[in-house]
RNA sequence: GCGGCAUUGGUGAAGUGGUCUAACACAACCGGCUGUGAACCGGCCAUUCACGGGUUCAAAUCCCGUAUGCCGCCCCA
C-alpha cells in the first residue's frame, strides 16, 4: 500500500504551510483596512448556486465542476470559485436586510476545486483568497476594489505588477456587442478552430479570448467592445480609470479582456506578475463589477464587485521573488535538560514560560546535550536554556543566545523580567523588518 | 478533454541490456564522547530502480499499458 494524494491535489506543511499562510495574513489585513470583514461558506453548495450564479456558458461550470448527487439524491458540487457561493450566503441570510448597513464588505479564503489538467500554479484543489462588496453600484467602490487589489499585493512586496482593465458594458452595451460580434465571426467561421463555433452562440465575447493564432488574427478584426458601450457604461468606465490614475497606479487597457464568469458586467481586471525568474503562474487575481448577480439567485437587485486571487499563485511568486525569505518560523526557546534528575523540573518550567507567552519546548526525554542543541536549531530556536541538577539547587538557569553563542546565568524566580530582556533585541529587529515592509 | 517529456533511498543524483545484492554526496540515526551545538572516526541507511505486463539466457536500462509530475493547448486564480 503506497497512497498517494489525490490528482491534482497536495498536501500543505512545513515552509509553504507557513508561506501560503503568511500570504494569507497580509491579504486578510489588507482586506481589514478597507473595512472588510471575514466570511465563511460551505465547500459544498446545491449546484444550482454555481451554474445559475457562476453561469451555464463558462467552462467551469460546463467542464470543471466537481458535481454528484448526495445520498439525498441532491445534486452538489464542491465549490469551484466563491463568489457564487457568497452571494448565496448574503441571499439565504438576507444580510442586505440587517440594519441596512449596505454595502456589505466581505472577504473570504479557502480551498475551491475544479477538475482540470493540473499544471504548474493550478491545481484541482487550490485556495483562493477573494472579496466581495455588495449593494453599491458606484465607479466609485469598482476603483477602490481595484485600488485594494494592487494594494495588497504591494503588501506583499510586489514591485511589477500589471494591471489590465476593460469593460465589457451593461446588459444592453453586451447584447449590442454580441450581435456585432456573431454578424462579424459568422461569415469567418469556416476557417476558425471548433470551439469557436460553439462560442459563437454560447457567448460570443469568448472569441476574443481564443488562442489559436489564426483565431486572434481574425478577432483583431473584429469590432471593439469600446464601440458599443452605452454612454452610462462609457462615462461610467472613465470615471473609474481616472481614480486609479489620479492615485498613480498604472493600468494598460485591453480590450480582449472578457472575463471567463457570465455574471461580470461593466469593469473587470486582472493582475498579472511574471516573477524575478522569469515565470509566468497566470493571472494572480481576476475580479470586476457584477449587476445582476444577486438578483439572479433571488436577492434584490444589488450590484456588486469583486475580485479572487490564487494563493498557491501568489505565493509562487513572492517565493520566487524572494519576498518570504525573512519569515520567523522559530520558536523562543528551547529548553534543554541535563541528566535524567531534572526532567520533570524542566517540564513544570516549561509549561511556567508558557505561560508567560513565549513558545518554547523541550526534548521531554534524556539524552545526549548535542543532540538536544541540534533540536533547538531544528525548531529555529532563538535561545537555549540550560537546566541541570547544579543550576536547579541554585535556582538559576544557562541561558544562551543560540546566535551569537553568548550566555549568561538568569534568575529562575524572575524569568519573566529575564526573558523580556534577553528577547528584546528581537523584537526591535522584527518591528523593523515590518516597517521596511509597509 | 488533446499532444509532448519525465518518474532511481529522506534529498541531490550516477548508471542506456550482463561487472548493479545500484556509485558518489548530503541529511538522518547509533556509537567513539554521561554538562554546550563543531571537527574527526566507525556503524547504519534502495535484494531494489513509480506500478502492472511483455521481449530476452539476462532489464533500472528495450516494448506496451496504468498512475503521477512537468510543459503546451483549452480554461482560469
Amino acid at each position: 500500500m503506497n497512497f498517494q494524494p489525490v490528482k491534482g491535489t497536495h498536501d500543505l506543511f512545513g515552509e509553504e504551510m507557513i508561506g501560503m499562510q503568511y500570504v494569507i495574513d497580509v491579504l486578510s489585513a489588507t482586506a481589514e483596512l478597507y473595512a472588510y470583514k471575514r466570511i465563511s461558506t460551505p465547500v459544498l453548495e446545491y449546484t444550482e448556486v454555481f451554474s445559475r450564479g457562476t453561469g451555464g456558458s463558462s467552462d467551469i461550470v460546463r467542464k470543471e465542476m466537481y458535481t454528484f448527487n448526495d445520498k439525498g439524491d441532491r445534486s452538489v458540487t464542491m465549490r469551484p470559485e466563491f463568489t457564487a457561493g457568497v452571494v448565496r450566503s448574503v441571499v439565504s441570510n438576507k444580510m442586505y436586510a440587517e440594519g441596512g448597513d449596505l454595502p456589505l464588505k466581505l472577504y473570504y479564503h479557502g480551498p475551491a476545486f475544479r477538475y482540470e489538467r493540473p499544471q504548474l500554479g493550478r491545481y484541482r484543489q487550490f485556495h483562493q483568497f477573494g472579496v466581495e462588496e455588495i449593494g453599491i453600484d458606484s465607479p466609485r467602490a469598482d476603483a477602490e476594489c481595484i485600488i485594494m487589489a494592487m494594494q495588497s499585493l504591494y503588501m506583499l512586496g510586489f514591485k511589477n505588477l500589471r494591471l489590465k482593465i476593460n469593460s465589457i458594458g451593461d446588459e444592453e452595451s453586451r447584447n449590442n456587442y454580441r450581435n456585432a460580434l456573431k454578424e462579424y465571426f459568422s461569415g469567418k467561421l469556416d476557417e476558425m478552430c471548433e470551439d469557436c463555433h460553439e462560442r459563437i452562440n454560447l457567448n460570443p465575447l469568448r472569441i476574443l479570448d481564443c488562442k489559436v493564432p489564426h483565431d486572434q488574427e481574425i478577432a483583431k478584426g473584429a469590432p471593439k467592445i469600446k464601440d458599443y458601450l452605452s454612454e452610462a457604461s462609457e462615462s461610467r468606465f472613465y470615471e473609474t480609470l481616472s481614480i486609479i490614475n489620479d492615485l498613480g497606479i498604472e493600468y494598460e487597457l485591453d480590450d480582449s479582456l472578457v472575463r471567463g464568469l457570465d455574471y461580470y458586467s461593466e469593469v473587470v481586471f486582472e493582475i498579472h506578475a511574471l516573477s524575478d525568474a522569469g515565470v509566468d503562474y497566470g493571472a494572480l487575481c481576476g475580479g470586476g463589477h457584477y449587476g445582476g448577480l444577486v438578483k439572479q439567485l433571488g436577492g434584490p437587485d444589488l450590484a456588486g464587485v469583486g475580485y479572487a486571487m490564487g494563493v498557491e499563485r501568489v505565493y509562487n511568486v513572492a517565493k520566487d521573488d524572494g519576498l518570504l525569505s525573512e519569515l520567523d518560523t522559530g520558536i523562543d526557546l528551547y529548553v534543554i535538560p541535563v541528566g535524567e534528575e531534572v526532567l520533570d523540573d524542566v517540564f513544570n518550567i516549561t509549561e511556567e514560560i508558557r505561560s508567560l507567552g513565549f513558545s518554547v519546548d523541550n526534548p521531554l526525554v534524556s539524552g545526549k546535550l548535542g543532540s538536544a542543541f541540534k533540536k533547538a536549531e531544528r525548531r529555529g530556536a532563538k535561545f537555549a536554556l540550560i537546566l541541570g541538577e547544579d543550576e536547579l539547587e541554585r535556582g538559576v538557569g544557562q541561558l544562551k543566545n543560540l546566535k551569537t553563542k553568548e550566555q549568561k546565568e538568569i534568575d529562575l524566580n524572575d524569568l519573566e523580567n529575564e526573558l523580556d530582556e534577553a528577547m528584546k533585541p528581537f523584537d526591535e529587529q522584527e518591528h523593523h523588518h515590518h516597517e521596511e515592509k509597509e
